[in-house]
DNA sequence: CGATAAACGAGACGGTACGTCGCGTCTTCTG
DNA sequence: CAGAAGACGCGACGTACCGTCTCGTTTATCG
């Protein structure tokens, strides 16, 4: 996030003064702008479209968000990841078990929107690092993390070694989705996702994926 | 390539009358184009720019492609892969050798600048399915192309097994650069492309790493 | 005046209930706003300006005006005449005498302030009536008014003939040190106003002027 | 007039190159500026009004006039003084005949209306000098001019004095009526502008008036 | 060889979105 | 509750860029 959450860190210095900046506005003009962003794209949203769609003044939005960029950002960070549940994981006993349970249990079209409205702002993650750090930890960050979870429980359990690189290999499958959608334009799907477990992140971990279907 | 060899199959209804476009502006246009998205991004290019830069008229732009979108496609498609050069793959005899010569053979400075033009027009990607494709074309295929041929020879060799999902894995170190650089903002130094060597590319392949710089 | 000796009129239906109006604010106010009128001109004029200059905040401003316009209004014509006293006009026994005697009495500085409020608002005197009469009285007028005093008084002792349109002759000074500073923007010096009295004044009441400085 | 004839003055410098201004849209524009002026007044005239109603775009405005303030006063300074000839002149043989033939010879209306428009630019005149000395020579000065002109010809037939001073009187018709519109805000009528005649003009140049209606 | 026609560098054009700022109102908190 | 502070809806400002059109010049082919 980008500015909604800087409130607090920024605060304590000038205790509170004037007309409290009224925070439920957000809510609508971040919708608006995913609206509009996705009615009419990056480039033919306007301000004043999201503007006057959230009833709101351009001062209000100006205000708030340095630039028209910083905004859809702000709009796409905030889309509840109500695909992802830390609390929740998959526990199937075996590393594959889990991460073959996490493609089922998180929606793949929820992912593409997403991976499509984040590549809208991509170019601006170039020109600001602190802009990246957002999107990064606010779209990527949460499916590293549920790989990143099962592979230390995997360690705790003992099956697989401590020695693995979590941190790179639960990277893998975001970067390669990224990868795949962006650049490649190719369709995720289960497939795909299966022969990731199976062809790299297994192997990686020490488990060589037994192919079921051919027999070495 | 989007326009500049539309030419002659436009052609033969007026056949020749007047000046002739002078094509070696082309080149000096479309590097031009490739600076300025380097330095600003797509967004912040502007054909005046590229234009002034190139000591071109904007007319000359736009008599040559259609629009911005179409210049740029053409800069990135045009882009010369000279860093790389498949006739003159290394070959030390070993998978693991030659994916290690190949971080030494290509310059990971060139390899930034072209990170930071697709990091430019990232946002581009997703709006232009043609632009994507020349990006891909252009600056990540070649490299995932090195991997896959060090990985069919060494399926020549015998050294790893049919089996291996080599196109997946060609593009792991690719994705996993692009990522690195433009989500995460981490410097992709030879550490980093070592361990992916060693922690997830070999061991997919079957070759489980040993781990020399980790005592026991 | 506007609005500030409604404050009575209006009143009496709620008598008094909470914490009364801080009248002491008023003058506060207007000389501040004076103090940007004179700097930046009606248009470049700002609310905020006048009410962090004068450390008040915007509601009051609008609690007492209705309007920008209106503030301006009263900040004219509330603006002190400290420089002029009808009561100790010179009395020389000449009419000349007591022009002349005008010039120095009255501080040329603070004529010059009030003609910068004056051009600052000049835009609006067109186009509020109400305005421009208030700037007229305050400004206008009491220099005119001494004027029109001394020649009666000239008329009484027979010195000039009750002929004399002395309505016209009263403005003619102020309304060409008002047309010389900011239409011509010329300096209105003492030597301008002694060859308007001499050149001017006196001729038009049947005083044929000596020129004194002019040797034949 | 502030950019219009700078175009002769700052060239030969750089040839010309590029597509010439096309300045028959100045004439539009400035038409369409005094449209929106007339029936809008300073305040409701937009930037955007004026170049829609001229089928021209904002920037357009902007590369010829630095601001709305300038466009207004080239606006103004434009308008044709149609009602002036200076090459024709009346010419009854006395000073007084001359004078009194131009109220009738120059249209009255005409200039209540300029004089109500250079109102709505006064504001500026005080904060730019230039302005206002082109404001002043379009609209105030060829008027004084008439006056001079009419004087100094009287002074060639040994009418009047050459020991007059004829330049402040040339500005005193201007002033007051500017004076009596702007401030005083009473009807410029051709009384009003006879009395200044023969009790001011006249009696300062050694005419003493004959007053027909009232024998002394 | 001169006429013709297109391409060229330069830059003005109509349009449109941007981001800023001011007005007059509304809201929050303090005295 | 008045007052200071300041956020709000609104809307004009002046800037910048797009893609087109118009200059005057240069370069090629045709008559």
């Amino acid at each position: 996030m980008t500015q909604l959450d800087h409130t607090d860190a920024t605060g304590e210095q000038t205790p509170k003064l004037g007309r409290k900046r009224d925070h439920t506005r957000d809510a609508d003009i971040l919708d608006a702008a995913l609206e509009v962003l996705a009615e009419t794209g990056y480039d033919g949203m306007t301000i004043d479209m999201v503007a006057s769609r959230a009833k709101a003044g351009k001062g209000t939005l100006y205000r708030r968000w340095a630039s028209k960029g910083e905004l859809v950002i702000d709009a796409v960070a905030c889309m509840k990841n109500s695909d992802i549940d830390l609390s929740r994981l998959p526990d199937t006993g075996t590393l594959r078990g889990d991460l073959i349970a996490t493609i089922k249990s998180r929606s793949i079209e929820d992912g593409e929107k997403k991976l499509q409205i984040m590549a809208g702002l991509a170019s601006m993650l170039s020109r600001d690092p602190e802009l990246a750090e957002a999107a990064n930890a606010a779209i990527v960050e949460p499916r590293a993390t549920v790989h990143r979870m099962l592979m230390l429980r995997a360690v705790d359990r003992g099956e697989i070694s401590a020695d693995s690189d979590i941190e790179t290999l639960s990277h893998i499958t975001p970067s390669m989705v990224a990868y795949r959608s962006l650049i490649q334009r190719k369709t995720v799907d289960r497939a795909f996702l299966v022969s990731l477990i199976d062809g790299v992140l297994l192997p990686a971990v020490g488990l060589a994926h037994q192919v079921p279907s051919r027999v070495g």
